[in-house]
DNA sequence: GCCAACGTTGGC
DNA sequence: GCCAACGTTGGC
């Protein structure tokens, strides 16, 4: 199993937003960023990844579940991005945020603290366990 | 609100 | 194929 980071403002996509939509899982559609796209492609369902929200919170705020392998995204008419879809899994009990990131040596290599612009990231397993025993959550 | 970092576009 | 110009993202 792999593990990924998803971004999003929470503005046009929110946390509160994903949760509601339960089991039913949401295209993470939007995404027109080759690396993005090529990372969305190399998910497996069953694969788990951070919901990140960026601007103001900057914080990871809860976990999901890759529900749909890579397909087309359904917003793009020329058939150039995909998507993934993604269900909540599970919410961090403290946001583990970007100063908290960054402020953690072990962390020091995710791709969150060096990249900021990336909107899908993968995780290592490592620096999976640490944020979400950061968070609060045992396992996820 | 500003600006740095990055990706993309288009002229040559 | 290079690189300058431009647009966008997101941290500060």
């Amino acid at each position: 199993m792999n593990y990924w980071l998803f971004k999003s403002e929470p503005e046009s996509w929110s946390w509160r937003q994903q949760k509601a939509k339960g089991a039913a899982g949401q295209e993470w559609d939007g995404v027109r960023n080759y690396q993005a796209r090529n990372f969305m492609r190399a998910m497996k369902v069953g694969d788990r990844g951070f919901f990140y929200h960026s601007n103001k919170e900057r914080a990871v705020v809860g976990v999901v579940e890759v529900a749909a392998a890579a397909h087309p995204d359904s917003t793009d008419p020329t058939g150039t991005w995909d998507c993934v879809d993604i269900v909540a899994v599970a919410e961090m009990p403290n946001p583990v945020t970007l100063d908290m990131v960054k402020a953690e040596p072990e962390l020091a290599g995710m791709v969150l603290a060096k990249n900021s612009r990336l909107s899908v990231q993968p995780v290592a397993e490592a620096e999976w366990r640490k944020v979400c025993r950061m968070g609060g959550l045992e396992k996820a």
